[in-house]
DNA sequence: GTCTATAGGTGGATAGAC
DNA sequence: GTCTATCCACCTATAGAC
């Protein structure tokens, strides 16, 4: 999840530069100019491309959810228990962290209120998917025994996307990477999990 | 800590729409052409209060950790116990949700990459401050048998820190309060708080 | 302290040649 | 598909009158 493959045509590579750009300074603090400028291009090929920045986010959004729910699917391919399934869960945000950057929809939930609608939608769709995976895995885990934690697991998967999205931010301020380990170790403690 | 208390002079005034401005849409989605808009003057008046916008930054991060500094020292003179000052801290949060707005410091916590150094120093204080004193709760409930929670305070400290902005985040996304509150109460009864 | 006026730069976006 | 050239709105910031 941390860098995209190197992507081959030319609107793969735009939303790749695009992506680390949203990723690191966020999506009012990026310009086809900065594309443009890292990708040797003009800003008119840009518009070519992606006529219009809503619509460059709105892929950028798609991409990045599809990328993670592939993820996602490899960890339930892999036979895991769910023990095993958060570790590689929390892994996934680990690795962005690593190439120094938010998670791409933690970065765009900050600046909601500025976002066109399709955007918006695209956003929660993400927090949906991920809440509904982790859903099914603690209910696997609960009834496996494998896991033990009180309340619902809609509650617990929505405190842990919140929890590890918070975490990573304040990493990132705090350029720490540990930081965050540590607070992600801390949450799958308290679900159960030893190490 | 949700809306500041009606200002008095223009220093004042300016910085509480700068600051609901900030917590709603974000340092770099917001301009002094907005302000000036919403208090009827123009934007060179502002520059005669706050020359640079970095200032203007820096003077609101200073101002917030002051009020939110001064509602902790609140709760300490309460004499309340840690149980109950961990639901006044959380209570904090809820006040600011409540006024459609974002932690100031967490949407800066975003936006970390894009801002001035002293901006950046502030915010880091700011984080600091709140787990020195979460970490004090914590200790004092540990103590005398109130909080139960595995892991050194610090660590908890800072788990509270990042889900409680990161619950913040998502619940401004969904425009739901109560999915913070959900969050939160889970949080709070894992480090042994019931109700 | 607030104004008018303006500078100098950048934002997203388009027209039209190649 | 990429370019040059350009539009217009907006940005932060300053000079100087009142």
């Amino acid at each position: 999840m941390g860098r995209p493959s190197t992507s081959q045509d030319t609107a793969g590579r735009i939303l790749d530069i695009a992506g680390q750009l949203l990723q690191t300074r966020g999506y009012n603090a990026f310009s086809y100019a900065d594309i443009a400028q890292s990708l040797h291009v003009t800003k008119a090929s840009l518009h070519y491309h992606f006529p219009t920045k809503a619509e460059l986010g709105k892929r950028l959004i798609e991409r990045y959810k599809y990328a993670f729910l592939e993820s996602l699917a490899e960890i339930d391919r892999s036979g895991a228990g769910a023990r095993e399934k958060l570790k590689h869960y929390v892994g996934l945000y680990v690795d962005v962290l690593r190439d120094d950057r938010m998670c791409l929809c933690g970065m765009l939930a900050a600046e909601c209120a500025t976002l066109p609608k399709p955007m918006k939608t695209e956003l929660k769709q993400f927090f949906d998917d991920n809440e509904r995976w982790l859903v099914a895995v603690l209910e696997q885990g609960r009834s496996d025994k494998t896991l033990r934690f009180n309340g619902a697991p809609r509650d617990v998967a929505r405190l842990l996307v919140g929890s590890l999205e918070g975490a990573m931010m304040l990493a990132r301020s705090y350029d720490d990477v540990t930081r965050f380990q540590a607070t992600a170790d801390h949450l799958l403690t308290g679900i159960g999990i030893g190490n």
